[in-house]
DNA sequence: GTCTATAAAGCGATAGAC
DNA sequence: GTCTATCGCTTTATAGAC
């Protein structure tokens, strides 16, 4: 029982390499049989919907991890400084781990957008809820705290662009930097 | 002859619309011949090289748009406060009225970025490079101009893909306003 | 320069044996 | 639960008529 549910966990997690290195449209059945070491047979036992319901399956995990790492910690009562500072301790490990690459943004920028419409909507929705929550409890204005919060998600976004296009993670690890001493600055 | 250059320059603006609306992977033959009103065979005429020569040429095309119309008047020797401020109206223009896409943002995030990976870092460093010259005449540091320009052109690649997500184009140009603040400051 | 026809391969998805 | 075989369709690309 418990073996079969990690199974699963486990194939999630190669499925979303697979759509991380070739994208939706470029992630074929062969592909995904060939990473996970499974029979299209055993994929689609697992997923009946097919290619739609792996990718699906494959942002929802992403959203899991990233409210219990990033929204949840945000929105809890502890120190917010604290708390944004460990989002970009959390933010460089993920992305640095996985090729540069954020599904939900990927996904943005295509044709995946429609079909993943609502998904990809509240994935950021509730990182920049989040954000501004702890901004708010800094002490910045309702405002101020909105538009950071934004700058901050978006930039993050942005370096992941341009440092894959440089093809210097450097780049993306220096953007965190400066975005978070504009995050926790007095201005 | 001039007549031929024409169409074909209409030709390659059409299929660049067809790569930003189902990328380079979603786009097929059939989709680029209907959107243009070509037979397939028409299309391997005018591009032998097939699907991957067409994406080139459309890079190309928007390579040279941005040399003419933002990198050039950038490193041009006028005003370089009001060269930032055309090149973000000309950015907000540009892709206000392209889907909220850049194809060279689009094509990093994917597999397409191992193909025209020269392509894609010559256009977001050419854009660095002009952007930092226009601030260093501006009189910021050469390390201040670099990071600021960095933050700049990542910042409208992150606010493409936020709004994008969001669906609120409304974001992207609000971010422009944000980061052309921050670029013309006096800080 | 444009088209249709066609080839050869790959696609997502299903059936059914084990 | 896993596999192989296969279906029906689409893919990129080519050939060749006009």
């Amino acid at each position: 029982m418990t073996r079969q549910i990690t199974e699963r966990a486990d194939l999630v997690l190669a499925l979303a390499d697979t759509f991380r290195r070739h994208g939706f449209e470029g992630a074929s059945l062969a592909t995904m049989s060939a990473e996970t070491g499974l029979g299209k047979g055993s994929l689609y036992h697992f997923f009946p919907g097919g290619k739609e319901e792996m990718a699906a399956v494959v942002l929802d995990e992403v959203h899991g991890w990233f409210s219990r790492e990033v929204h949840g910690p945000l929105t809890s009562g502890g120190d917010p400084g604290q708390q944004i500072a460990a989002m970009f301790v959390a933010t460089a490990r993920y992305f640095g781990s996985r090729q540069l690459v954020c599904l939900f943004g990927a996904f943005a920028l295509g044709r995946e957008r429609e079909r993943f419409a609502q998904s990809i909507r509240r994935f950021f929705d509730e990182w920049i809820v989040a954000l501004r929550g702890a901004l708010e409890r800094l002490g910045r204005s309702p405002d101020r705290a909105e538009t950071i919060a934004i700058d901050v998600v978006s930039g993050i976004q942005g370096a992941l662009v341009v440092a894959r296009a440089l093809q210097d993670e450097q780049v993306f690890l220096d953007a965190l930097e400066r975005l978070q001493a504009t995050a926790l600055s007095d201005a």
